[in-house]
RNA sequence: GGCGCAGUAGCCAAGUGGUAAGGCGUGGGUCUGCAACACCCUGAUUCACCGGUUCAAAUCCGGUCUGCGCCUCCA
């Protein structure tokens, strides 16, 4: 299997630090409102970076973060004239909800970063210990950068450059020593929810929580750091330099990055008006047809969102369920039970697509490419599957397309729903009418129950329904 | 100014040295009372452009054009 490590700028051939075993840290979302499609995509992504590796077989701790303290809490709690502590809470609420729609597995640990304060104190006094931080006049602590020579190594940048950059990142922060010092402590402001520590009453940098948590949930050295790519500079080079500089040792051996999801060709910003909520999409589409468009394209390439893109993404999910259900069906219905001979040939031949599902996969998450591979396989079924077949080979093909679909987080398995007895009458008074060849009335009930959003098809198997 | 990414059919998107996957859409056909589903057929002599290397290039090298990202809170 190989992955694509931002700090070596290729793709590596992924080795565990220990066998069997994957310690995984996903950079997790600032809960001040409803999380934005932007925010799913590292979620969905990386979720499916972890089903992969337990489907390999690999024991996964998936450790990833709620900010839960932070400027824009803050300022949103002040505007609703409430505590940070609710806004937290009830995004968290909120995105777990969106989380559970679009089928991302909860973590093995979600630690929140009010909890960890004592960690963070910690850390900050054993930096400044080991001269890698100093507390100002007025209480912050810094980060004294140039203290850490690796420093810009995951994003490639040199400290000179940086300095001389065209952006003045010089302005804030006073009295410290380099303007290239970032802040790990910082004094509260009135009104601010705040710590007690030796330095000052205040609260946490906006670095210094991954780099504790990440230690505290999954030891000093982890195989996969995650999140997007905008968080390469500052954000994860900071960590490294936290982490590595306290621990004494490589803090994370691969370094993956989603790229940005892009908004009708422009980035997404509530200045442009074009900002969309998990929580909005849902009113819309099912969240897994937001799933599967995400990984219709690769996790590093920019991907655009459309209403359009949207529409065709539905059609492909589309297609793949009705595969799905067209196998349910002929399986109920199904008079012989074992795989007949040329079945057994078929079914050996259907492995192919298992094959190049995980081929794809091994390549760096290439979930485009697995996509294809289930198209095919849905094909294969649908062409070489009638009434005739097995219950066997059709749940063999059912389970085999189930397989691939759960690596990716597509749900197959619809709830049966039991329609009211009033549309169950118009179903069967339809048929009653067809029988008689009286196609007006069947086609008026098929309009009446089209308004309520129930589609009907008239397949061989019999009448199937489903919703809009 | 520094660092980096991308340009493949109407749209989306794989492929990164061996002769262009897959999906959506379009058009035609089979099936069906019709519709839907499904299946078959339909698509790039060509991968932004210009040179070069090679028996062989969408893939490697050089240049040009275009679009984009990061360098500041940001997934």
């Amino acid at each position: 299997m190989k992955v694509y490590n931002t700090l070596s700028r290729q793709k590596e051939e992924f080795v565990p630090l220990e066998e069997g075993k994957v310690k995984m840290y996903v950079c997790g979302p600032t809960v001040y409102n409803f999380i934005h499609i932007g925010n799913a995509r590292p979620m969905i992504v990386f979720d499916t970076v972890r089903r992969y590796m337990e489907y390999k077989g690999y024991d996964v701790n998936f450790v990833s973060n709620f900010t839960d303290v932070d400027d824009k809490i803050i300022k949103k709690a002040i505007e609703e004239g409430v505590s940070a502590q609710e806004i937290s809470q009830r995004y968290i609420a909120e995105c777990k909800k969106d989380m559970e729609g679009m089928n991302v597995k909860p973590a093995t640990t979600h630690p929140l970063a009010t909890e960890e304060i004592d960690g963070m104190l910690e850390m900050i006094s054993a930096l400044i210990e080991k001269g890698y931080a100093y507390p100002a006049a007025d209480g912050t602590v810094y980060y004294r950068t140039r203290k850490f020579k690796e420093y810009g190594k995951l994003s490639h940048k040199n400290l000179d450059d940086l300095q001389a950059g065209h952006r003045d990142i010089q302005v804030t922060g006073e009295d410290k020593e380099d303007s290239l010092d970032f802040v790990l402590w910082k004094p509260k402001k009135e009104g601010e929810p705040y710590w007690e520590s030796p330095w000052c009453q205040g609260r946490p940098g906006w670095h210094i929580e991954c780099s504790v948590m990440s230690r505290k949930y999954l030891g000093e050295e982890i195989d996969i750091h995650a999140g997007g790519e905008d968080l390469i500079f500052p954000h994860h080079e900071n960590e490294i330099a936290q982490s590595e500089a306290c621990n004494g040792k490589a803090f994370a051996k691969y370094w993956l990055h989603n790229g940005f999801l892009n908004i009708d060709n422009r980035k997404m910003s509530k200045s442009l008006g074009n900002f969309f909520t998990v929580r909005e999409i849902s009113e819309k589409y099912d969240l897994q047809v937001l799933r599967f468009f995400m990984l219709s394209a690769h996790y590093r390439s920019p991907l655009n969102f459309s209403a359009e893109l949207m529409e065709a993404a539905k059609n492909g999910l589309d297609r793949i369920r009705n595969g799905a259900e067209n196998l349910k069906y002929l399986s109920k219905n199904s008079k012989s039970g074992h795989m007949s001979g040329q079945e057994q040939a078929l079914w050996q031949q259907s492995q192919e697509f298992v094959e190049k599902f995980e081929c794809a996969m091994d390549d760096d998450f290439n979930t485009a490419d697995g996509i294809s591979a289930l198209f095919e396989l849905v094909r294969f079924a649908n062409t070489h599957t009638g009434e005739g077949a097995s219950r066997e080979f059709l749940e063999n093909l059912y389970g085999r397309l189930e397989l691939l679909c759960g690596i990716l987080g597509i749900i197959l398995e619809q709830k049966e729903e039991i329609l009211d007895e009033e549309i169950e009458g118009l179903i069967a008074e339809r048929q009653a009418a067809r029988k008689e060849k009286n196609f007006a009335r069947a086609d008026e009930i098929r309009n009446i129950l089209l308004e309520q959003g129930i589609i009907l098809e008239d397949t061989r198997e019999g009448v199937k329904w489903k919703r809009a």
